[in-house]
DNA sequence: GCACCTCGAGTTCC
DNA sequence: CTCGAGGTGC
């Protein structure tokens, strides 16, 4: 084969080459109807690449692998828009709304004018210059005269066609839009940024601006942007664009270029707005961020007998949503005490109207985020309230800090009880050490107890509970069983006479009696629980709903419990080390003790008793409880060598080192261990876990319980509200039948429930393919098997 | 040791 | 509802 024959096929294969590759960007962006997969396109990219780099004369610049990006270019030049890019005015109201059609009415004397209406795209305005077909040139808007040169960034962005499509087009156009970052992508994005721990973008806004004004194109190339066309600007002379601009959009999606599908054609003010409520609803579930919508009047005639003020059209308004983001001043930052102690910063904002709500709170998490934030008192801050409801502080416009604005730290002493704030070893969170000493932490203690999912006292609130703790008649959850009808009116009395309020009880005294009777009756009532919600509210750290339901169907009796050592929790099924621990300490206390008996003498009942069940009695002896207790050294065949010479914990112990060895024990281990059981407090846990497993010997274990719901095994998840019963409710009833309800759905997951709204979880399942039941399912389901 | 699955804990506004 | 972190299985 000559060279000459070589190039020629090269050069045919690099055409069908070039052409398949801006195919699949045509279907994939424009059409959003991909028939190329991601790993086909890279492949033929490459081989587009080598030929390109075999033949350097067949390199072009409107070439796909040009979108790669090439070296950087310096800096950028001064476009000139020979049409400006016009600025839009804004609408914030329906009055505004109904006053902008109602000029347009009265100027051009027609009733009920037909607008195109679109999303308008939180992104970057450009300008697309195409000579002959061929992408020649794009710019930003700059200030609507005059931008910036930024075609070869231009050049990366995949949604933009390099030549135009079909025929027909004008030997000049210029073609205006957004470019935008898909939500998708800019999450994308950031999570590999972190996993790299490279920069963050702050939003896909500033993404997409900082991303085109990249000087280096290649950086641009990595980027994932996107375009959306949305106007002519210059045309040739000798051609006639069609008549309105809803064809115009028609004519542009024909030539190549990507147009918004949630444009339309609506007529008249009401038109209009619908149109806004309509994608007001739809907004979090587009693709893309979305500021507002925007109106222009679609016929070019009735455009141009507008006409313009100064530089924006008459015929043209932006109608914008409620800022998702506002700025205000951070007033203070408070420290807010939880219920175990972890101190949480809170920013004190000036009110200010975010998203449709007065937002005066926002949680600045820890000190770490502040630290990242760098935020002080007095800035001026963005607050945001995002995909979800929680506003939070986004970050700070440094431009307007005061000079001598110090930076925030964590107080050194509690603002509730003045004890020491400390930091766990290598966590994030800061904890008051005063415990139950602390008023925050003892008032949320008793929310807690109170609460429904827990002893579900009804009518115990945070001000009643406030007021009671305050006030010195309840210091321990255990108080609220001693209280009587005359403790709870006198404690009104005191706290009217505290707030100056001119107590009501003069004239309804019954009313205020009846509270008091309600309450005593809740309280009352709650003396009767389970021992899986009482085990619950006694709100021992890491032992949640879930933890405390598997102490008491694996344990079934507080007594037990309550005196365990801690290397029994382990056996548990997801208790490990830091959750045996946790309720190991709990019980090691006497005050806890002392509250529990208080609790107990006071009335409340947490149901019968029952003995551990069997299996985890198979599991359980002093082979596992010795790996259980990580000792140095001792491991499963080491426990299983010890467990088998000495038999009992206590003969363990009283053993000297040298029987350690003789057990079967390495020297080096048997002397670890012999100083590890010289520690006190290892010796003292050695001695507890043989009593334990000695009385535990002593019963006789319950049989596993019988199994054969018609759910046995399935996991199952909640999400969204139901009509016919409380979310409460079905998890109960579908448990009864042998299910498991989680919270969070995963590829174990067997089904999901969803009732109205659901939110994120329907979407996960439906992207792990997991089977939905919708409310209708669910009832029947359960008529069929209770 | 890593990846995945769960659970616990904390949070705003009406 | 989301984040962080504990627990477990590979």
């Amino acid at each position: 084969m000559t060279p000459k024959n070589t190039a020629t096929l090269a050069a045919q294969r690099a055409a069908e080459l070039r052409a398949q590759l801006e195919d699949a960007n045509y279907r994939y962006y424009v059409l959003d109807d991909p028939t190329l997969a991601d790993a086909d396109y890279d492949r033929l990219l490459r081989e587009l690449e080598a030929l390109e780099a075999a033949h350097p004369e067949l390199a072009s610049a409107d070439s796909p692998t040009q979108r790669v990006g090439s070296s950087p270019s310096g800096q950028f030049a001064q476009v000139r828009h020979a049409v400006p890019m016009l600025s839009l005015g804004n609408a914030f109201s329906d009055e505004e709304v109904a006053d902008f059609v109602r000029r347009i009415e009265e100027r051009l004397d027609r009733a009920s004018p037909e607008f195109s209406v679109e999303p308008k795209l939180d992104g970057l305005a450009i300008s697309l210059r195409y000579e002959n077909g061929a992408f020649v040139q794009g710019a930003t808007r700059g200030d609507g005269a005059t931008g910036e040169d930024v075609t070869a960034n231009l050049r990366t962005v995949k949604a933009i066609p390099m030549k135009l499509r079909g025929e027909g087009w004008p030997a000049l156009l210029e073609v205006r839009g957004e470019v935008y970052m898909p939500l998708a992508a800019f999450k994308a994005y950031n999570e590999k940024a972190i996993a790299q721990g490279g920069k963050v973008l702050a939003n896909p806004r500033n993404g997409a601006a900082g991303s085109l004004r990249q000087l280096d194109p290649r950086i641009t190339a990595q980027r994932p942007l996107a375009f959306y066309a949305y106007a002519v600007g210059v045309v040739a002379d000798d051609y006639a664009l069609p008549a309105s601009h809803s064809a115009t959009l028609k004519q542009l999606r024909e030539w190549g270029f990507p147009v918004s599908g949630e444009s339309g054609v609506v007529a008249g003010a009401e038109g209009l707005l619908g149109y806004y409520r309509q994608m007001g609803d739809k907004r979090d579930a587009l693709p893309f961020d979305i500021d507002g919508v925007v109106y222009k009047l679609d016929d070019y005639a009735g455009q141009r007998e507008m006409g313009f003020v100064s530089r924006a059209p008459r015929w043209a308004i932006a109608h914008k949503f409620p800022a998702q983001e506002q700025s205000t001043v951070l007033e203070g930052i408070d420290i807010q005490i939880g219920r175990t102690g972890a101190a949480t910063p809170v920013a004190r904002l000036k009110p200010v109207q975010v998203a449709g709500v007065v937002v005066t709170n926002a949680t600045l998490h820890n000190a770490d985020q502040i630290a990242r934030l760098d935020v002080r008192v007095g800035d001026t801050v963005i607050v945001r309230r995002a995909g979800d409801v929680i506003p939070e502080v986004a970050r700070v416009v440094p431009e307007y800090r005061a000079p001598d604005a110090p930076e925030w730290r964590m107080p050194e002493h509690c603002p509730v009880c003045g004890s020491e704030i400390l930091r766990e070893e290598d966590g994030v969170v800061w904890r008051c050490s005063g415990g139950l000493t602390c008023a925050a932490q003892r008032k949320q203690a008793v929310g807690h107890f109170a609460s429904r999912r827990a002893m579900d006292i009804e009518g115990l609130g945070e001000r009643y509970i406030e007021d009671l703790s305050d006030l010195g008649y309840v210091q321990s959850v255990a108080d609220l069983y001693k209280l009587e009808l005359d403790d709870l009116l006198a404690m009104k009395r005191r706290a009217d006479e505290r707030d100056g309020t001119t107590p009501e009880t003069v004239k309804a005294g019954k009313v205020a009696t009846k509270w008091a009777e309600n309450l005593i009756e809740a309280i009352d009532h709650s003396r009767n629980t389970t021992l899986e919600r009482f085990l619950f509210a006694l709100g021992i750290q890491h032992v949640g709903e879930s933890t405390a339901k598997a102490l008491a169907v694996w344990l079934g009796d507080l007594d037990l419990i309550r005196t365990l050592p801690w290397p029994v929790f382990k056996r548990l099924p997801d208790v490990g080390g830091e959750v045996a621990r946790a309720l190991g300490h709990f019980f090691d206390q006497r005050g806890n003790q002392q509250v529990i008996d208080d609790l107990l003498a006071r009335g409340v009942r947490v149901g019968d008793a029952h003995p551990p069940s069997a299996k985890l009695r198979e599991g359980l002896n002093l082979a596992t409880l010795l790996v259980d207790m990580e000792i140095p050294k001792v491991t499963k065949i080491r426990a299983d060598q010890l467990a088998a010479a000495f038999g009992d914990a206590q003969k363990l112990l009283d053993a000297p080192e040298h029987a350690y060895v003789t057990a079967g024990l390495p020297a080096e281990s048997a002397q670890t261990l012999a100083a590890w059981l010289s520690v006190d407090e290892h010796a003292q846990l050695l001695t507890r876990v043989g009593e334990a497993l000695q009385r535990l010997d002593a019963l006789t274990p319950a049989a596993v319980v019988a199994a054969g719901g018609p759910l046995d095994g399935q996991t199952a998840v909640l999400t969204g509200g139901l009509d016919a019963m409380s979310r409460d409710e079905a998890k109960l009833r579908l448990e009864k039948l042998g299910a498991k309800v989680s919270g969070s759905v995963s590829k174990k997951t067997s089904f999901v429930v969803a009732g109205s709204d659901a939110g994120s979880k329907l979407a996960k399942a439906q992207e792990l393919g997991v089977d939905v039941w919708d409310e209708a399912k669910l009832l029947a389901f359960l008529a069929e098997h209770e």
